[in-house]
DNA sequence: CCACCCCAAATGTGATCACAATTCAGCATG
DNA sequence: CATGCTGAATTGTGATCACATTTGGGGTGG
């Protein structure tokens, strides 16, 4: 039960759904959820634990509004392990996954082009997602599930300021690299992508 | 303070006190602090949801027992984000922390003739966590913790097959390479001594 | 001797309550 | 009009309770 509102506040933040800074009460959940006090603190307790809520001194919750810096540490650790995860993954990435992934990719496209930040940040994280589940590396994917987790309400926040040009096909070179096997130019495709992604925010 | 409970536990978990598949009951944490089964939940849920606890179907808790190709996806965790904190760290590493890390070390050493386990991992870790501090990186340094976390339980079980010979002064390279300057020599000290620690442990 | 079953004890879950701390709006004051 | 203050409303915390589920053991039957 509380596994729902978990689940449901998870996938708003990492969506983008809430702004940064955006407060949130237990009696609140609770009332949005049918639930009482009880699962919505546990659900809350979780998200806190993994950086997609913040904690205030006074016990409040909210999104957490990131600077610069934070966002430059954890697209690092985004370039550390997400190429690590796209090379375990291409030994079992067959064709029909690579189609799969084509299609993904094309509804990325489709929602950078319809303006729609949810809709792309869905597709998006869909794409990566289902990459890296093919590495066969929970652990690995459950960190950089968490970092998208903690990027999500900044991510929405600072949407508008991609250059939307340069992020149509930004997955192609993945693609490719992937369909040719070429492990090399697979890390730094990934890279360039998450590296390139997040510096756009910033700037 | 569920604070307190969540710190001791945590603290138990990461210093191997607790074996792995050691079970775990609410009211039996809340009697240990003299607190109720609320605070025991909280303390509970959050280390679960950094994987340091394990949350059975029908809701037991007990550390997790994790296997081969577990131990090896966190050590590849470790080995990928802890030479880019001491990376970071160094140009911050001023003598007065290299002196403090030379003593840390001392006391590893001093703990494996002792065939202190828990001491060890205190001592070590405690290690680690100085020189990742000067990172300034709270981000990756949380990362770190929580696989270190996940290590906890089975780090202890498997201590005694560790050879003490190779142990003794395991962090002698990476003091070199800080005093030398050398970044080059010190991320591969730091890749060395997580991979080859962890790959004894699985022979 | 082993397997199965059943019941009592133990356990997690969600709800509710009382309480202390914190907010915040509205008012008074300069 | 800005600023500081006060009191009511809001909020998080921990405790306790009832209940459904699970667990584990002792006894029975094959």
């Amino acid at each position: 039960m509380h596994e729902h509102v978990y689940r449901s506040l998870r996938q708003q933040i990492m969506l983008g759904k809430l702004p940064p800074g955006n407060a949130l009460t237990l009696r609140g959940i609770g009332t949005e959820f049918s639930v009482s006090m009880t699962p919505a603190r546990e659900a809350v307790r979780r998200l806190v634990a993994e950086g997609a809520l913040l904690l205030s001194a006074s016990g409040r919750v909210s999104t957490p509004e990131i600077g610069i810096e934070r966002i430059e540490e954890l697209a690092a650790i985004r370039a550390l392990l997400e190429p690590e995860l796209a090379s375990r993954a291409m030994p079992r990435a067959y064709p029909a996954l690579i189609k799969r992934l084509r299609l993904m990719n094309s509804s990325v496209d489709e929602a950078i082009v319809k303006r729609d930040a949810v809709g792309y940040m869905r597709s998006n994280l869909d794409f990566h997602r289902t990459l890296y589940l093919r590495a066969q590396a929970p652990a690995m994917l459950a960190v950089v599930e968490t970092v998208w987790l903690q990027l999500g309400p900044t991510m929405q926040k600072l949407y508008s300021k991609m250059e939307r040009s340069k992020r149509l096909g930004q997955h192609m070179a993945i693609l490719r690299a992937l369909s040719a096997g070429n492990e090399h130019a697979l890390r730094e495709a990934v890279e360039r992508d998450v590296t390139e992604g997040l510096r756009m925010l910033i700037a």
